[in-house]
This record gives structure tokens, C-alpha cells and sequence, in this order.
RNA sequence: GGUGUCAUAGCUCAGUUGGUAGAGCAAAGGACUGAAAAUCCUUGUGUCCCCGGUUCGAUUCCUGGUGACACCA
């Protein structure tokens, strides 16, 4: 096994706060308890599916045993029925590790969320509670009359995010927008684009493996979840399917062959390239934060 | 054993009337401020099975070989 570990500092203090990070399947679970044990930290959760207690085979979540031999923070702590943000995780967690810290100089954290880690080392800007009702009225919008009228809008009433957020991602246009005509005020001008100053030091330990070694490991898991019953967990999960919390690898795809749409060998084969996929997004993430040495660009023909 | 068909990207296959080739999937790289396991962007040089022949030039045509498949004995 090839753990490959570095470290970066972010600020001093006498409080240390150690994020385990990498991508799914690496190890963090494993690594983060024996780091916690040998400090006498407990294990605070920074995984944005982990923390719903409806979600037990899927979100690979430690296990019983794993839970009652460490106290964790935010593993089944919220619901899918909860509509949970990365900014409610940076107020509870910033709450919850200003609490502990009274009683320990060494707290752990683990998970592979990136932006909820950047909630914690960076903080996030303070944006309103967002409206349903209007997500839901522009989520309309969208499928109706498409990306581009919401661009469109968004160009007349914030030309700076128009010009900096990725134009193509209805995600990201939509969010803009949504921001904007709920609060009357430019989505570009709640940016401080400054990091929160945090009074505990934060250091970083990423965990990887080779990629063949980690696409092994995601396929295997895979396996064993549908042999620990993960379509029965999907199936009782099936009427609240629309729940953001379930658009998630494992489940999306065992929704598509309850409907009919595909096979269940199909099903289990895409859960594992989704997975996959996730794993490389979670790298790129690292990646650019700095943790892994960059790959060398691709030299480009001509 | 005989006859026929096929052999091209990791996989499934197109294609080049002879001027060294391109789709889908897989994969790789990137972005990221309340959906983030989400969402979005970019990327195709490969002994065109091997040895010879014809030709200015062969992945393409021809001889032989190897392998796969089908049919006939």
C-alpha cells in the first residue's frame, strides 16, 4: 500500500486541525481513525453525502464497528429531506470545531467533498438562505426556454459574473441568477474573494494510490455494496428520488434500472465508471489546491 | 484437411477508387463560492497482423505466412 502524503500550513496558531483529503476509496476512513485514536481527536466528517442518515450502503460510510471506536462528527447526522449547502456544513463545523478545540489541541477531519473542505480552510462568502420557490420557478425557466435566456438575464443584470462564471454550466448561470433577482443585488458583489482568517492552524494530509490500484479498489467496493444489499436500500430510497441528496453515484443509477431504463449489469457497471469519474474530478481538485505534484501538459501536436 | 470471410485506437467498428486514417464508448486533462458523489469544458500518432512483390509511393492491389470466425468434408 502507497500512501503519498504532504502537508501544507495555512496559518499559525497553537490549535491544529488535520484534513485527511483524496479521492473516494483511497483509504481516508481507515488512515483518518488511527490518526484520531493516536491523538485522542474525535473524527469530524467533511463529506457531503456521509451525512445523511438515510444513505447507509452507498456513501461507503465507516462502519459500526469503526463508529463506536471513535466518536465521529456529521456521519448521519442530517436527512435528505434536510436541504443541506456547504455553507450551513461551514457554520455548524466551524461551530462544532471552535467547541472541541477548548478541550483539544489536535482535532481530525476527513473527507473528499472539496468544496466543503474549502468551506472550512477558506470559508465561504455570506450569500442569503436561498428561496425554493424561486429555484424552482428558474429550474422551469431552464427546461423551457433554455440556458440561454437565463444567460441572457443574467448579462443585463450582472455583467461581471456573466463575464467570469462558466457561461456553459446551467448550474452555475442559474445560481448567479437566482442570487441576483432574489436579493436586487449583483451575485458578483457578495464576492470578497478574500479567505476567511481561521484561528487554528490547518494542514493537510492527501491520500492516494496509484490510479490502476484505486480504480481496482472503487470496482471492488462496488461489488460488495451490491452484495451488502444496496438495491434494496435504493428501492426503500425510490419515492424521494428528486431529493438533491440522492443525485448521487450508486443511487442515480440503480433509479435508472428500477425504471426500466437499463439493465442491472449495466446499472452496476456505470455506478462503478461514475465512481470512477468522481475520483478523477476529486484529483483535479487536489490537484490544483497543490497537494499532488502537477502532470506535465500534454505537448500539443503541430 | 478443403473453401470462404475477416485482421485498423484500450473496446466495437468506419474508411482510404493506392498519396500513412476517424466515429461511438472507454480513458486522460481542466473548471469549480449554499445542488459539489452535483454541474460544466477540452482532448484521438495508431508498428492500419507479419514477410515479400508490383508501384515514384502500399494500411489499401498481389503471393506466402499467422490468428479468428463460418461453411464443407
Amino acid at each position: 500500500m502507497t500512501l503519498k502524503i504532504s502537508i501544507r500550513k495555512i496559518q499559525m496558531s497553537e490549535k491544529r486541525l488535520i484534513v485527511v483529503v483524496g479521492p473516494t476509496a483511497a483509504g481516508k476512513t481507515d488512515y483518518s481513525i488511527s490518526l484520531a485514536l493516536s491523538l485522542g481527536s474525535p473524527v469530524i466528517s467533511c463529506d457531503s453525502r456521509q451525512i445523511y442518515k438515510e444513505l447507509r450502503i452507498g456513501t461507503a460510510p465507516p462502519t459500526k464497528e469503526q463508529l463506536d471506536s471513535v466518536k465521529h462528527y456529521f456521519i448521519f447526522s442530517h436527512s435528505i429531506h434536510d436541504d443541506y449547502t456547504a455553507g450551513l456544513y461551514e457554520v455548524e463545523a466551524i461551530d462544532l470545531i471552535s467547541r472541541l478545540f477548548e478541550t483539544h489541541d489536535d482535532l481530525v477531519m476527513v473527507g473528499g467533498s472539496g468544496l466543503y473542505v474549502e468551506a472550512i480552510s477558506k470559508g465561504m462568502d455570506d450569500f442569503p438562505k436561498s428561496d425554493p420557490e424561486l429555484r424552482e420557478m428558474l429550474t422551469n425557466r431552464l427546461s423551457i426556454e433554455g440556458l440561454g435566456s437565463l444567460r441572457d438575464e443574467l448579462r443585463l443584470l450582472d455583467r461581471e459574473s456573466y463575464d467570469r462564471i462558466d457561461i456553459l454550466n446551467p448550474q452555475r448561470v442559474l445560481r448567479a441568477l437566482e442570487v441576483t433577482l432574489q436579493t436586487g443585488r449583483k451575485f458578483s458583489s457578495f464576492k470578497s474573494n478574500t479567505d476567511k482568517k481561521r484561528d487554528f492552524l490547518i494542514e493537510k494530509v492527501y491520500i492516494d494510490r496509484p490510479r490502476e490500484e484505486l480504480y481496482e479498489r472503487i470496482n471492488n467496493r462496488v461489488d460488495c455494496m451490491m452484495n451488502n444489499g444496496l438495491l434494496d436500500e435504493v428501492r426503500g430510497l425510490y419515492k424521494f428520488r428528486n431529493r438533491p441528496a440522492l443525485k448521487t453515484v450508486g443511487y442515480s443509477e440503480l433509479f435508472d434500472f428500477i425504471d426500466g431504463k437499463c439493465s442491472l449489469n449495466e446499472a452496476v457497471e456505470l455506478i462503478k465508471r461514475n465512481t470512477r469519474r468522481y475520483a478523477k474530478r476529486q484529483i483535479t481538485w487536489w490537484r490544483r489546491d497543490g497537494l499532488i505534484p502537477s502532470v506535465s501538459k500534454k505537448k500539443l501536436p503541430k
